[in-house]
RNA sequence: CGGGGCGUGGUGUCAACGGCUAGCACGAGUGGUUUGGGACCAUUUAGACAGGGUUCGAAUCCCUGCGCCCCGACCA
């Protein structure tokens, strides 16, 4: 893309109602636009590194089988009221809203009622299981104080996936499958070395732990204490030496860290197919109970979370699995031999950011570090002279002149 | 929801004693000079969150509403 023809620009101040550094920097840099408090919408670039998490979630999702469907923002209250979470005692941070007839709707804060009750139409026999559905949808919850940028908003985009098993092995099995897909999801986010698997609360959802996963920050919420030989992690809500028995850690031990929710998995159990009465007929004819599991994945917070932890005083420094194009082009006065290079990278299937505007190098190059796509190259009078074009990567300060020929064999792979 | 801070052009502003035409910078427009780190000159553009009150006079003081941020609580 053109960056001249691209509507948003960078710009040097950032904004003043924002201390959050994820959104001060994606604010600046064009990616987001601040709608209200909690609430954000994602301009061009922003968008195209959402699409990247989303492909990079959607392809693990599918490769564990899941089957990607789309369910409804608006909810019926009855589903809702079968499985006693429609009122606000129970549930807190519902967006509620009415019918012109005055029938009430909720707006979906998570879906299990409504996937068990699309479900419930096609289930019936021990062989339609196991399968895992799953859907990337914005997600709405009231939250009594939105904070931290993208990692905490009113509405954001999550992916959230629902297993249906015959029994418990059955669900530990795909449980575990689902989680492994979770790591490949973080390790491609560049995030896999400080993401643990943490054990939670199973909140109202099941006496048994939840995982939570947990990417290590200090803007995060959580405090989880890590076991770094084994590589996971407990929740300090949970942290009672009981628990330590039963999950075989000790606490001396255990590190203390702060952690960003990027992730999280249940076992329902049969809570919600049984209260919205799901059942399956098994090989002797017998009904029995339906185990649930759901997994969710914040992919508008792992956004947030990336463009916290992966930045400098300069600006943003994208993984290449999800930055908005793979090559940032910057002619000085070069303009008709960048036009050929982008012509020639963008044909061999590169993504490419042109910046093709009359504006002056320093500008460029500012803009450039703020945008953070993890190669720029310069074409200049000065690069001509070297024998090419000059190549830098975000995250180094050393660049090397490259022949114009060796450019796109280089960047294609 | 409890506590605290705040609201000035598109953006930023620890700019302005209750008093002169609301300042400066960025951005944007026009013309020109530039072209390796947000370059320069000239010129133009554009502002008090909303409503009420006090006052001869309000950006400034008071009230109400709305909004934003932070701490805490909450967080399926």
């Amino acid at each position: 893309m053109k960056q001249s023809r691209l509507f948003t620009k960078t710009s040097k101040t950032v904004p003043a109602d924002e201390v959050s550094k994820n959104a001060q920097l994606l604010i600046q840099a064009g990616f987001i636009h601040k709608e209200m408090a909690g609430v954000y919408a994602y301009m061009p670039l922003g968008l195209r590194v959402i699409e990247n998490i989303k492909r990079i979630v959607r392809e693990e999702m599918n490769g564990v089988g899941g089957q990607e469907v789309l369910m409804t923002t608006l909810q019926p209250k009855d589903i809702w009221e079968k499985t006693d979470r429609w009122s606000d005692a129970k549930v807190d941070n519902w967006f509620k809203t009415k019918l012109v007839n005055g029938t009430e709707l909720g707006v979906g804060l998570t879906h299990e009622e409504p996937i068990v009750d699309a479900v419930s139409n096609y289930v019936s026999s021990y062989k339609d299981m196991p399968f895992a559905v799953y859907q990337i949808q914005n997600k709405f919850r009231n939250e009594l104080r939105a904070k931290s940028g993208l990692l905490r908003g009113r509405e954001f985009l999550m992916k959230d996936m629902y297993t249906f098993c015959r029994d418990q092995k059955q669900h530990e099995e795909e449980y575990e499958k689902i989680v492994a897909a979770y790591f490949k999801v973080y390790t491609r986010l560049g995030l896999g070395d400080i993401t643990y698997r943490t054990y939670a609360d199973g909140g109202i959802f099941t006496p048994r732990f939840s995982d939570e996963f947990q990417t290590l920050s200090e803007v995060g919420e959580d405090n989880i204490y890590v076991d770094e030989d084994k590589k996971i992690a407990i929740n300090e809500e949970i942290l009672t030496d009981e628990n330590l028995a039963k999950l075989g850690l000790e606490r001396k031990k255990l590190v203390q860290k702060k952690g960003v929710e990027v992730g999280n998995t249940f076992h329902l159990e049969s809570k919600y197919t049984d209260a919205l009465d799901l059942y399956y007929n098994d090989e002797k004819g017998e009904k029995k109970s339906i185990i649930m599991g759901c997994y969710g994945i914040g992919v508008s917070r792992l956004m947030g979370v990336i463009a916290e932890l992966f930045a400098d005083e300069k600006g943003l420094m994208w993984p290449a699995s999800i930055a908005p194009f793979a090559v940032h082009l910057v002619s000085l006065g070069q303009d008709e031999q960048a036009e050929k290079i982008y012509a020639d990278l963008s044909a061999a299937g590169v993504e490419v950011l042109f910046d093709d505007r009359d504006v002056s190098a320093g500008e460029k190059f500012a803009g450039s570090d703020l945008i953070g796509i993890p190669y720029r190259v310069v074409i200049s009078k000065k690069s001509l002279e070297a024998g090419g074009v000059e190549l830098k990567k975000r995250s180094e300060q050393a660049n090397e002149i490259i022949a114009i020929k060796d450019l796109i064999s280089l960047l294609k792979k």
